[in-house]
DNA sequence: GAAATATGTTGATTTAAATCAAAAAATGGA
DNA sequence: TCCATTTTTTGATTTAAATCAACATATTTC
């Protein structure tokens, strides 16, 4: 088939086409610099269920998300689990106090990924030093949103935490820092994760989180398809509930 | 009483002089340049009990504690709190993702603070490059310490949250990452922060922890004088059991 | 398409931690 | 030093969520 273009040119042109160009740390690069960029980084594909990070394991690359979800979680040695995130298009992950992994990142479902080297990050940031602002940002926002889920996990109830979670699922789509209303609604989100993840991440049991979804439907303020999708038929309700605001 | 030098000097020597000249973000800055530091800054004092960041409130500045200890927290429309940190000399304070901060400090004791306007930052990160990166490990190291709370909150219990309290309380003035043994102890520390703090810290209530405190002492993992100091007489044993290791 | 397996829901019971309730220490002024 | 207030500890009871136990519904495999 006629591209109009060379190999060569397809492999230069994986930045520009990439789904993660605006909203990854590559978008304070310009165009005209992305062949730097495609040299510095390396296209990885996962299968899902595979991990392409250990914790603990020596961290040598960062990664971005360019397709697919991945969960990212801690164990206990008896097998308790923490889910830290989900990670979705665009996100930066690797960031590490130490030497290791500070979390495993597993693919939820077939996952893209660009790899990194902490090399290649050195020289990027040396080229590009807006970049670093960037990934300063990148961390401060992590950080930020990792404070909220302390609350969450420390002093909300199930309700609460059921609630935050279908309002974070249902944020990137939606609202972009405007507070979610019944107005939005109703609003239907994918929930690629098993029920296990869900409770794994909001420091509950699956049969929590079950009865917490039967909870909701019964009162109206979501309708589920399967298990793996849920429309939000109050989001305004959901958001109060989220953040313990009650209404009468 | 003769110093030696004048006033300008001393406020020259403000940085030099800084208890947390070597641990904080400052320490990526040459002595020869901390002139420019002391014009950037400004020193803050804040008296027990007082806040000097207030969540939700506009952003202006950073903050490094430079004496004493603070309690960062937020809140919940209905009161319940969550304690995100303790922060001690040298943590940088401020990180926000939008321009509100995303959570209450509040002054535990007498502290004393170096104050850097965004814009200072701004212009000093200008100057010294190497500032932007550090700011990036500091962001980078919170970020791991918070997700390492997601499994304490969401996983552990009280008994694992309690001990997980106090080894970290312990570490900074034992253990530069090498794991903590019995050998050890038995180290004595002192708890600047009440009952309710250490109960919102660790997502459990203050009739939990005083519980807990009371069947470690009678366990002989530790002893206690007053409400405000421990000493960890088993160290390595209230570690293990902070990371859900069962000793037989 | 049926059997086998995995995942999710619902119900009964238990339990760790919360709540409610005093009592005991500690702290801070007069 | 004593009294008043706050903080902490200890005890009795409740409860939200966990655990234990079927059962139902998907999903996969042959």
């Amino acid at each position: 088939m006629e591209t109009g273009y060379g190999l060569m040119d397809a492999v230069r042109e994986r930045c520009a086409r990439c789904a993660g160009r605006s909203v990854s740390i590559c978008n304070v690069i310009d165009d005209e610099d992305l062949p730097v960029l495609v040299a510095e980084s390396s296209r990885v594909t996962v299968p899902a269920g595979r991990c392409f990070i250990s914790e603990g394991a020596p961290a040598h690359d960062f990664y971005v998300l360019t397709g697919g979800r991945a969960k990212l979680f801690s164990l206990m040695p008896d097998g308790r689990r923490q889910i830290i995130g989900f990670a979705e298009l665009g996100d930066f992950l690797g960031l590490a106090s130490s030497d290791t992994y500070a979390f495993t990142a597993e693919a939820l479902g077939d996952v893209t990924l660009c790899r990194f080297p902490h090399s290649s990050i050195d020289r990027l940031v040396e080229r590009f030093p807006r970049l670093r602002c960037r990934l300063q940002k990148e961390a401060s926002s992590e950080l930020v949103k990792t404070q909220a889920r302390l609350m969450l996990l420390g002093r909300k109830t199930a309700r609460e935490r059921l609630a935050s979670f279908l309002i974070e699922q249902a944020s990137p789509c939606c609202a972009h820092g405007q507070t979610i209303t019944d107005e939005h609604g109703p609003l239907t989100l994918a929930l690629p994760m098993s029920r296990t993840d869900i409770a794994d991440y909001l420091g509950l049991t699956i049969e929590t989180v079950s009865r917490t979804f039967g909870l909701f439907k019964k009162e109206g303020l979501i309708s589920v398809k399967g298990a793996s999708a849920a429309t939000l038929l109050k989001p305004g309700r959901l958001n109060d509930m989220a953040n313990g605001i009650k209404r009468d």
